[in-house]
DNA sequence: AAATCCCTGTGACGATCGACACACTAAAAC
DNA sequence: GTTTTAGTGTGTCGATCGTCACAGGGATTT
């Protein structure tokens, strides 16, 4: 991890793009970003790890970043993967307990971190901003149950399917949709073994729901990968 | 479900136990009390469904409250199980979206019922309820995750040993804990099926783990019970 | 050019789970 | 007192999963 030193003007410009920053006044915002800092983490990082104290909360600047469970065996559960405008790690800053998670940096990426303190004075002194951490933490919760949801309902195939369909994004040309990630990283994401991942995704390539070429999957027909899971 | 009409004071004195109530001034205690209504189920009745348009939220006074999340199918996963006291149904009123789970009497039970408009003024004007109510869902949120690593990392015998030792409660005499849930109950609370919760019990009862009398099951080595399911 | 490493594809095996099926028991309803 | 109902104990069967094992391909390193 290295702190960047930067004007405070970057920040600024980093931060217009966030929810947070266009609830504040003037006077705030320069509280804000005279509390924040910047660091910049190389892929594979850790930010955090699960049970450190949290006396902290980040805002992805660029590049991702990577939220996972890990179990005392070893193995890992990938809870989400956040992209630049995203905030983590306000579950520990906000009632002072430990790091409830892991974070790591999945690309190289910078961030902006805001320390506790300065935080929580903000919140108290400006309802707006309170309001709408307490809606970001409430789709957390929604988002979560979901998922807890399609972990107690699906098997593998549902899983997958799901989580191909959640990565994918709508390609250049048409109405198709890629990703490329590998199959042992779809693999950990989906909960499931890599093999048992690459056989699925070989039995919807023959029946045309998704087609494989230079190592990327385009999700040919969404509708049709849901129902084939039921 | 019946609309109870009681005096405030009434009202007043089931609220004292609530950590919310403690926060208020006596103005505004009385002007929450004047927003809450009591309303009273017989148990199996449904207090509302996922998708509902959720504007109020409730508090236990007496009697239990199931929290479930339906599948499209008939499947159901029990998220929690609240006991007086506890707040539930929070989430759609601070947010304004539907109702992201069910929630139906488990007991006969009676609740109070706070409205969207006047809480959330409440909130506004009281920082310190509005740090409890964040902190609240910041619990619900690590709840959620565990439950969560406990559904990908635990099988059947994991989530089933977790469960008990969970809802047992020290039993009156020495060290042991006992729990009286049907097997049928114990097998959706932990995901699984009526007749392999039977076979893990009598199992982990021939082990000495757990004991078995009057439909009545002890606790009586909740170490072993966790070392047995790795 | 050879060796190494990561990703992909397949086969086989054992463990576990849900589903179905049925016997047994005890309490509750009639 | 008999019937009904809810809860419990077991057996079997088929599907799925994770794991081990190994083979091939492509890129990078040495």
């Amino acid at each position: 991890m290295v702190q960047v030193s930067r004007s405070a003007p970057e920040i600024e410009k980093a931060l217009d793009a966030s929810f947070i920053f266009q609830l504040l006044s003037e006077a705030e915002r320069e509280r804000f970003i005279g509390s924040a800092r910047l660091r910049s983490y190389r892929a594979g990082e850790v930010v955090f790890h699960m049970g450190d104290p949290g006396d902290s909360m980040m805002l992805i600047e660029t590049g991702e970043v990577c939220i996972s469970y890990p179990a005392e065996d070893g193995r890992v559960a990938v809870l989400s993967e956040l992209k630049p405008g995203s905030v983590f790690g306000e579950i520990a800053l906000l009632d002072g307990e430990p790091r409830s998670a892991a974070a790591s940096a999945a690309t190289n990426c910078t961030l902006i971190v805001f320390e506790r303190h300065a935080f929580l004075e903000m919140l108290r002194a400006n309802w707006a901003l309170a309001e709408a951490v307490l809606k970001l933490i409430c789709a957390r919760l929604r988002r979560s149950d979901a998922r807890m949801a399609d972990l107690a309902f699906s098997d593998l195939p549902g899983r997958l399917a799901r989580t191909l369909i959640a990565r994918a994004k709508p390609a250049p040309g048409g109405g198709l949709l890629r990703l490329s990630d590998s199959q042992s990283a779809l693999a950990t994401l989906a909960g499931g073994s890599r093999e048992n991942v690459n056989r699925w995704l070989r039995k919807w390539h023959k029946e045309g729901l998704i087609a494989i070429a230079d190592g990327r999957i385009s999700v040919l027909d969404p509708q049709g990968l849901l129902r084939a899971t039921r």
